[in-house]
DNA sequence: AGTTCTAGCGGAACACGTTCCGCTTACCAC
DNA sequence: GTGGTAAGCGGAACGTGTTCCGCTAGAACT
């Protein structure tokens, strides 16, 4: 039954790979609403084949804006050990801001990601998620920040910022993460 | 060159009441990507019919649900009558959530309402802005609630809340509104 | 009531996103 | 190298949302 599962063809990595290339590039140009046939055509394939290898636009996304997301929570890690939770929390979050804002269509696509419960975002989401917690438990163990809030929360939270963005300035964001922090650390 | 500028074609006000009845309705059953033609249909007119009195989906959403909202946002005025301006808010708040969740669609129409930049939209928007701006008014008299921060900050972070309730629990979007809640209370 | 005029109507035409299927071609076994 | 096989391909076909335009019928005036 399981047989010898042939391996996949060099011609279709390639393509996926191009696909994603110039999907990365066209929505940071464009945004994310771009022509899936335009995406398709500068990559030298029919339209076919970018729904074969990406069957929503979600699953596109979320591959074409994968490698600058970990980037980001990795960042998260190494803030941790070089400042204190809370300060480093609110560094984060500021940072994540920043790149929200940085390029057409990310904000929209970090929403699409934190917001959407659908199935290609999980791996995404779950990288976010791990990246506040990582922060909130900084927090919980120096005490610096509340405890009984969950990291799903905040993201959220932060999900509802980002959309902000979109329409509202970076002021406004700024502003939003502040009161936001307001919330998380405690009254002390 | 003001003329005198004819009046408005009785079937025309009747087609555009029996659209509005009709979205409503087809809104809160199936949500807010019904099929327009479906929508035109019901209403017994063609979809160029539908297109000329709502040009945008927005549009016709704004209308749909522009006197519930209303009815919502007057509720602000009522709640800082009857009790402390924290407290006010904190139900304000809640019965907006409540009202985001009894219905399908309700959650993704506020959201669209409160973070789309859109034309159609401003008068509802403002509708909202003002009911926040009554209860931090309020809570700004008495002391009670902080006075740096914006209505349409508080605004946005609610709509972010209102997205959430599309995918997650309502026991999320409630400890989200606690969350707000301690963050726009005074630490004191 | 009859006539004129144009706001408003309906649905056909168009544009675009997605699906589907017959053909191509890389992979593997010999 | 050659042949068999199915993974993978491209683009035509399909379904939906939106626009456009010739015709209908309500409003204003006599």
């Amino acid at each position: 039954m399981p047989a010898t599962p042939r391996r996949t063809r060099s011609d279709a990595l390639e393509n996926r790979a191009r696909l994603l290339e110039v999907a990365a590039r066209v929505f940071a140009e464009q945004g994310l609403d771009t022509a899936p046939a335009a995406i398709a055509k500068q990559a030298g394939v029919g339209v076919g084949t970018l729904y074969r290898h990406f069957p929503t636009r979600e699953a596109l996304v979320d591959a074409a804006y994968r490698h600058q997301l970990t980037l980001v929570c990795d960042q998260a890690a190494e803030l941790v050990t070089r400042h204190p939770a809370a300060e480093a929390t609110r560094l984060w979050m500021t940072h994540f801001i920043d790149y929200a804002t940085a390029k057409t269509g990310m904000s929209e696509a970090l929403n699409a990601i934190i917001a959407s419960g659908v199935d290609p975002f999980v791996d995404s989401r779950a990288l976010l998620t791990g990246a506040v917690a990582t922060l909130l438990g900084a927090g919980a163990e120096d005490g610096s920040v509340r405890t009984d809030v969950a990291s799903e929360d905040v993201l959220l939270l932060m999900g509802g910022i980002a959309y902000s963005v979109q329409h509202g300035t970076k002021e406004q964001a700024g502003r939003l993460v502040d009161l936001l922090m307001d919330a998380l650390t405690k009254n002390t």
